[in-house]
DNA sequence: TTGCTTGTTGCCAACGCTGTCACCTATGCC
DNA sequence: GGCATAGGTGACAGCGTTGGCAACAAGCAA
């Protein structure tokens, strides 16, 4: 079994000393062009690649970042790391994805542990990891640089990607209403997820600029899951004062909601109206598809793992654009 | 901005000398109880966690492997990733989450950088990276360790955990005759996944059981994704012709089959039935859910990471059981 | 010519651990 | 009592890099 090469061969093999190929790997300056081009034609030929070990234990860099989440949605993780992964790669930067428990008592401990082990040089944070208070002081105390997606307080504080649910639930809804819809009900996600307040409070601004009443009987609490929301549209469609569209907070529900409709044997769209947010694979795969919010997860991640990484300080903080994406499960009330 | 401890300290709170720490961490004897102790309380009260970057660079192990994949499911990424690094977690390793391009031509240069920085001691291949020759080549030259999901190649050879997708797909084409279905089209997959010529051998052999004869007009090419569901089943529907049951290769193009029916407004299981393969987050969440086969990916997963990192060497090949999952999609034949 | 700056290179310590070996003590046996 | 044996511990080198600094050459101003 070859042993991997270090840089004292490469540093044999082009004459110089292994200082001088650490300088070249690095892209420092002071190096002529001559020994820069004799050292990098070395390290193609014996395909040397730097032990990261060494160079994390010997810098004050490891050029590694991570990612945590806690979120059930496959979906979701998916386009997250995906994201965040190919801006990490990109510059250089290796990143650990690392699921952990928000909610835990350890998390602060967990994630120090995390830290401390790999010498991280610096952590992106997805809802709802970013909301532990714990967490966000105990890095401000280490100094280490992080980022947060969505994030759903101190917003005007630190790092951080997002879009604006608020308006993206208010165009939503002003869909429903433009189609004629008056009694529109919304099934909402955990109050614990930022998220889904605002999206409440996007629906709620949008009956107020059209001048509908709110009326709290349509408002039917949910958890983002498929489950909750299929009991919740149950409830709703379950007496007799029906709504003519429900507005799910996000695809699971709405999914959750359709099934429902389809037990019921209600025509959607003709009798009711769907709508999630999110724009999962889910909402294309069902019928009829959902119309929904498409969020932008993955260039979220890798807007994040810019802002954290890149030395472009222009701006802290980064509002994406969503699309509002019309499909067939709404249509005009009757 | 504290500096981490290191083994020093620890050494010099506890006062024996930084190497009998280091036999502690590691779990070595000739330690005795009392020392053990001592140092294990300091460690506790220090909060101390030894640099994986040094413990990489001076020892012979770097406590990392790397899961490798190269799948557009995110429902399947994610259970993977859940099931290794449950794992992994659980006997002190750190698990590397890394997407490759299993048909790129750099596949295993990019792999063996991977390996030459980070150190790696062992990987995790999930299909269908698991059928790179050269890659499996590269790794055997190196003698680095490593376990296959599902291979589609090579089954005797080396470790791997598996489940039998031709019993799967035969005892699913099997509950469709026993409802009464004599016309039963199968949607494959892409021909590179060997899983997708499995199911058809399970589909084929399930026939030949009960005597049915073999239609190729009733198979249709898919790739596994929902589009491609969508226009298969369009083909297999519009004829005169029709099929009274859809056996698809997994859930993605079940859905895609199902919007079909939906968009032909063909009753579903009334009138045609349809089954998928995977029990994906999709096959619940559809209207009507669909009946399928439950892999346990998941399972998959920490059992590939516990053939490769646990010292119990009894066994190197593992087969994991599937469940048919019945539901409301597939009824009796009229 | 001299002295100073700038660019290029090399030398060596240090990073925080593990591996190896030597040493010391207690124990058991003849 | 002497000697081998095993358990417990420490000293020290070394892993493959980066950081800091010294050394040297070349160019330029005085």
């Amino acid at each position: 079994m070859a042993r991997r090469p270090t840089i004292k061969e490469v540093s044999k093999l082009a004459g110089v000393s292994f200082k001088t190929v650490s300088r070249v790997l690095n892209n420092e300056k002071n190096v002529s062009d001559e020994t820069r081009r004799r050292v990098e034609q070395v390290v193609a030929e014996l395909n040397f690649r730097p032990s990261l070990a060494a160079r994390t234990l010997a810098g004050r860099k490891s050029f590694q970042v991570a990612l945590l989440y806690d979120n059930p949605s496959p979906y979701y993780v998916y386009h997250l790391q995906a994201g965040a992964q190919d801006r990490c790669h990109e510059l250089g930067y290796r990143l650990l994805i690392q699921p952990v428990v928000a909610e835990s008592a350890d998390l602060v401990q967990e994630v120090a542990a995390l830290i401390d082990e790999t010498h991280l040089d610096g952590l992106i944070l997805s809802p709802p990891v970013t909301e532990s208070v714990a967490l966000l002081e105990e890095l401000d105390r280490r100094g280490l640089p992080y980022v947060r997606i969505e994030p759903g307080f101190r917003r005007d504080e630190g790092r951080s990607t997002t879009i604006d649910d608020v308006a993206a639930a208010r165009d939503l809804t002003a869909h429903l209403i433009d189609l004629g819809h008056r009694a529109i009900a919304f099934i909402t996600g955990p109050e614990t997820h930022i998220s889904s307040v605002e999206r409440l409070e996007g629906y709620r601004a949008a009956l107020d600029a059209h001048g509908i009443a709110f009326d709290p009987a349509l408002i039917v609490a949910g958890d983002y899951s498929f489950p909750s929301g299929r009991e919740a549209a149950r409830r709703l469609l379950g007496g007799a004062a029906r709504p003519t569209a429900i507005f799910a907070g996000n695809d699971d529900m709405a999914a959750g909601a359709l099934a429902v409709a389809h037990e019921l044997d209600i025509g959607v769209p003709d009798e009711l109206s769907i709508a999630g947010f999110d724009d999962s694979d889910l909402a294309a795969a069902v019928w009829p598809p959902l119309t929904t919010v498409r969020q932008p997860v993955r260039e979220l991640a890798w807007a994040a793992a810019d802002l954290l990484l890149s030395d472009n300080r222009k701006l802290d903080r980064l509002t994406l654009d969503y699309d509002l994406v019309i499909r067939a499960s709404t249509g005009a009330a009757h």
